[in-house]
DNA sequence: TAATTTCCGAGTAATTTAGTCAACTACTGG
DNA sequence: CCAGTAGTTGACTAAATTACTCGGAAATTA
C-alpha cells in the first residue's frame, strides 16, 4: 500500500465521476480540464481503473466513463490498489533473508502497520468524502457566483 | 503526506532503533547489517531524522543513534515528514487555478481525506507497533531457535 | 461518412529512489 | 598525542517511477 500522488490523482478524478454519478457518462476530456490534469495520463489510470471494475466505459460521441458500483462501494483503497502496481512487499517476502526471528520481527511490524492502513482506507468511501465535505462546508455549495447550471451538483442534499 | 519506500525504510531502521532503546547508542552499520538497507542510504535518512529531532547522535568509538525522545512521543507520521520532502499540496494551494467552486470543492476532499490519513499516523507509535506485534504473535516470541532468553534479545547479549 | 471518445502501445523528460564515494569532524582508548 | 571508530556532509550516479506526449486504432453516434 502506497501513497503517491499517482494514487492522488486516481482519487480525484473518481471523486469528480462520483459528483456527477447519474448523469450519463463523463468524458476525460471534462475530468482533465476541471481537476487540471493530462489527458493521456487519466486515460492510462483509467484504463486501470476499468480493468479493475471501478468504473465503465462507452464508447463514441456523447460517451466517457461512469462508477461501475455505487460511491459507498467503492473505496479509496480500492481506486489506489488499481493504479499502483502491486510492487511486492519488503525485499524478504516472508520467505527469504529472513534468518533469525529477530529480522523477521521488525518486518512483521511493518506488513502490520501496512495492513492497518489499508483496512483504514478500505472504510473511506467516496460517499463517505463527499458526505464529509457537505458536512463540514455547506456555504460553498451555496456561494453559487457564476450564472451556469448546477448541473454540477448532480446528488445536492444528500440524496445520493 | 505520503507512503513510500522512503518511508517505510525510515520506519523499519526507527523500530530497530527502538527495539535497542536503552543499551546505548546504536550505530546505522548495525542497523544496516539487520534490516539490509545500504549504509548511505541510513546516513542521508539519519541526517533528516536528526535534523527532525527524533534521533540523537553520539560520535566516536561507542557511538551511534539513540531516540531522542520515548517510543510512545515517536509516530509514523513524525517519521514520514522527517524524510518525505514536504511535496507541496496539489497544484493549486488553495489559491491559484481554483476559478468555480466545484473545482475547489473536489479539491478539499483530498486535502481532507490526506488530513484523515495523517491524523491517524500520528496516533501510530513506535511503542503501539512493538505493543501491537507482542500481543498478536506471541509465539514468534517463544520461537526460540537460538539459546537467547526471547526478551532479552533487545539486549547486547543477543548479538548476532 | 464525419465527429467523438475510448482504447492501446511506444516513447520520453523530469523526478525520485537508492546507493556510491570521498573528505571531514568528533570522540575514545592507549 | 595518535590511531581508529563513527557520525556528517556534499556531490554524484544508476535505476526506477511518474507524469506526460504522440500516433493511431476501434467503437459509436449523428
Amino acid at each position: 500500500m502506497r501513497l503517491t500522488t499517482k494514487g492522488r490523482f486516481a482519487v480525484t478524478a473518481m471523486l469528480d465521476l462520483a459528483l456527477r454519478h447519474g448523469n450519463g457518462p463523463v468524458t476525460l476530456a471534462g475530468i482533465s480540464e476541471r481537476q487540471s490534469i493530462s489527458l493521456s495520463y487519466l486515460e492510462q489510470l483509467f484504463g486501470k481503473l476499468r480493468r479493475a471494475e471501478l468504473v465503465e466505459s462507452v464508447r463514441g460521441p456523447g460517451g466517457g466513463y461512469t462508477l461501475a458500483k455505487s460511491a459507498e462501494q467503492i473505496s479509496v483503497a480500492d481506486i489506489i490498489t488499481a493504479v499502483d502496481e502491486p510492487v511486492d512487499a519488503t525485499q524478504c517476502g516472508g520467505r527469504e533473508n529472513c534468518h533469525d526471528n529477530h529480522r523477521c520481527m521488525t518486518h512483521d511490524l511493518w506488513t502490520n502497520l501496512n495492513a492497518t492502513i489499508f483496512d483504514y482506507l478500505s472504510k473511506v468511501t467516496l460517499f463517505s468524502l463527499v458526505a464529509e465535505q457537505h458536512a463540514k462546508d455547506v456555504n460553498v455549495m451555496q456561494d453559487k457566483r457564476e450564472a451556469t447550471p448546477q448541473r454540477a451538483r448532480v446528488t445536492p442534499t444528500g440524496a445520493m
